[in-house]
DNA sequence: TTCATTCCATACACATGTGTATTGATGTGT
DNA sequence: ACACATCAATACACATGTGTATGGAATGAA
């Protein structure tokens, strides 16, 4: 009885990747602003010996954080571009599917998105990130709708406006203009005032 | 040359709008997280003597600043929903003009509207708040969209697409998804795209 | 002038946050 | 067993932020 303590809780040793959980879990839950070494340490139960073991100040946290976060992002819409369907309708309501699909399981990610686009203002570094994942998105979106209008400026226009529903409904969240159903909400939109009336 | 020091500033004394004021331009630069009231009263001028006689804390000032942003923006709405012209088209481009011409010459409300809708997560009184004036200013759309389509559900379809990509307009300032010409293109999509196809 | 009111300065106590330096514990290979 | 590397605890210095208590200067009314 003099090897392990045997508490329920196991002392395991931290990785870089268990702080930076944690944190995006701050970020979810009340912005950057709320990423501190201090409560994250309680949160992990152990002290700020480890963070800064782990990492060399509070900038590189946050750094790596949005690393992570852009190129989390960047591989989702890669994948979502090679699995093409023959029909680019279905395509797109499958994209908008997946934009919201995260809001079903995890929404964690549209709230850190949010934090991101709140803190891109001052954050020269996230701005950045933010203009290549909106870019990719809005790359994809924009060739579904070619498919459908044979026109890049007209789908660039259908992709914009469709994007900045997206976005604008992630920022509106479980108020009025945003009903639960927005998935299937815009889909309908996409079919019928969008794509229907452009191909007639 | 007892009297006054003749300082080219001179030492006014300050109401309690001037702190509203100055907090308004903390939010807008850094969002609410950067509300201090230690550095307004720098930018002030003053100490934080000064403050907490305006203010009983800062909790206060926070509340008086949600709910003077929350009376202009109901009363704008307001005013433009009085100034109707005959033609509902030409009013729902001047709705979009006005939505848009704030980030012309103070594009600060645009800074102090996404602070607030970053905030809203954590603080319930301006997601209330939120909830008010995006319902207000659907409410104007869609009255406007029913001219067009005599039909109040596809109204509301089209004033909540329209709406959803003005706040992720928002969000998404100067970015390559919102070009400067952001006002223009939506114009032109609710002409083209929205409402010639629904006439038609 | 006198006096009270209004507004601000100053000093204090307290809390929370970062970052560094040092020590201590827990493996892991040899 | 031993040495070494890995990870975390502790203690310290420092900065920034809120809130309170109290004194002081300017303004207006009597």
């Amino acid at each position: 009885m003099k090897a392990s303590k045997k508490t329920a809780i196991e002392p395991v040793r931290l990785t870089r990747d268990d702080w930076l959980d944690e944190a995006f879990r701050s970020v979810v839950a009340g912005g950057f602003d709320q990423v501190k070494v201090l409560s994250i340490a309680e949160k992990l139960k152990v002290t700020r010996g480890s963070f800064y073991w782990h990492f060399v100040d509070h900038a590189d946290l946050i750094g790596s954080l949005l690393m992570r976060w852009k190129l989390q992002q960047l591989e989702l819409d890669a994948h979502l571009q090679a699995n093409q369907s023959g029909d680019p309708i279905k395509d797109l309501a499958f994209v908008v599917d997946a934009a919201f699909s995260q809001a079903g399981a995890a929404l964690e990610n549209l709230r850190f998105e949010q934090a991101m686009r709140a803190m891109s203002q001052q954050n020269a570094e996230a701005a950045q990130m933010l203009v290549e994942v909106d870019a990719a998105r809005m790359d994809l979106f924009q060739s579904k709708f070619f498919l459908i209008v044979k026109d890049q400026k007209k789908a660039r226009d259908l992709a914009a406006l469709l994007y900045l529903a997206i976005v604008g409904s992630y920022q509106a969240l479980s108020r009025p203009v945003n009903p639960p159903n927005i998935r299937e909400y815009l889909q309908g939109l996409i079919a019928h005032y969008l794509v229907e009336k452009q191909v007639a």
